[in-house]
DNA sequence: TTGTTTACTTACTGATAAGTAAGTATATTT
DNA sequence: AAATATACTTACTTATCAGTAAGTAAACAA
């Protein structure tokens, strides 16, 4: 969960997120934050000189956030797999009950060309991660037997990430409720049979 | 595949599709354009009034296209499965394969809410046609034992839509053959054991 | 030949964007 | 008590945005 903001920095970090989530990086704006948390233009330029400044603490809280929830649930040896793999689809379930926002990737993804290129490279690192800790648990999974998939888990993992940044975006053009459709698909082709 | 342009409209209309695919709709301007093609900013309100006229001419274009290749396919009972379901995803390889430009849905699913009502209307139109389109196939195919998958069509045409859409973004993030891989997995998935 | 339509250009507007320099009140340190 | 650092505001700049009104050259129609 998200902690609740207790200063302009934090509040402003914050609310860049929420307006990035919902309507992307080049259609908010600085105006958007400082006359909605009550403060002037120049307020968020003191604590983020840029908006790429900007971006890349909102990336950093993102990863700071899944570093904690992986700490939290320990290696994926000691792990139930399914309850893994249900926290990090939780952070998607978050996400379209909070104003149908999308995930960072979504987001980014589409306007990765118009982003700087420190924000790329931490959001290429920040994607390595998720990758290789859903892999593992995938890996995990099919071992004990808990999971049943073809191919090779690092793609099985993208195939997972793309489905459910995807689906994000999907269910805003066609249901909400197309969601929870979906993501009972993912788990269910990973029932073993 | 997309016919070259003869005049100015079409070469604004598929300059626009390309800019948006590549930047999103709310990060190339009319300037963009008009530089590119060597005329004057008012040459595009002449020929789309606003930008919204523009965005609705693009969707459009889009539906055309897919109309078109559906109707040169055939119905779902007269049809390869498997060539069908290829043909569709080529859309998003050449895609790709296009200076990594993502799909309508990627582009529009995460700038929805900074778009108009009939933007997203017409976008909701063109995704129910997609996915009508694709369930009709899923299920000609499972039927035929050509494809097998676990439960509603419909759903798992969601699936396919969401996981190529997400796939183009993630494959931005992470590495172009990335997308690939995913491409064969989704395939891979939906082949009988 | 005259009038009209097509496809633009020129020249502009008002709004909004990110960003900045200088000033100020409050809290903290020395 | 004086100096300094923190967290802003005021007031501004420059650039860019979508959009518009009026003019024009060429093609076409009556």
């Amino acid at each position: 969960m998200v902690k609740k903001p207790e200063n302009t920095k934090q509040k402003i970090l914050l609310l860049g997120e929420k307006l990035l989530k919902e309507k992307g990086i080049n259609a908010f704006s600085y105006h958007d934050i400082s006359s909605s948390l009550g403060v002037k233009n120049a307020a968020i330029h003191y604590h983020f000189g840029s908006k790429e400044d900007l971006l890349l603490a909102i990336i950093e809280e993102n990863r700071k956030r899944f570093e904690q929830m992986i700490q939290q649930m320990g290696t994926a040896g000691h792990m139930e797999v399914w309850n893994g793999l249900q926290e990090f689809i939780n952070i998607y379930i978050s996400s379209i009950e909070n104003n149908r926002q999308i995930c960072l990737f979504g987001s980014l993804g589409s306007d990765f060309f118009t982003i700087g290129h420190k924000g790329q490279t931490s959001l290429k690192l920040l994607s390595e991660k998720i990758l290789v800790w859903l892999s593992e648990i995938l890996t995990e999974g099919k071992k004990r037997g808990e999971f049943e998939f073809k191919g090779h888990a690092r793609i099985k993992a993208m195939m997972l990430c793309s489905a459910l940044a995807g689906g994000l975006q999907l269910a805003r053009i066609s249901e909400k409720n197309d969601f929870y459709d979906l993501v009972d698909q993912i788990k269910s082709d990973l029932k073993p049979s």
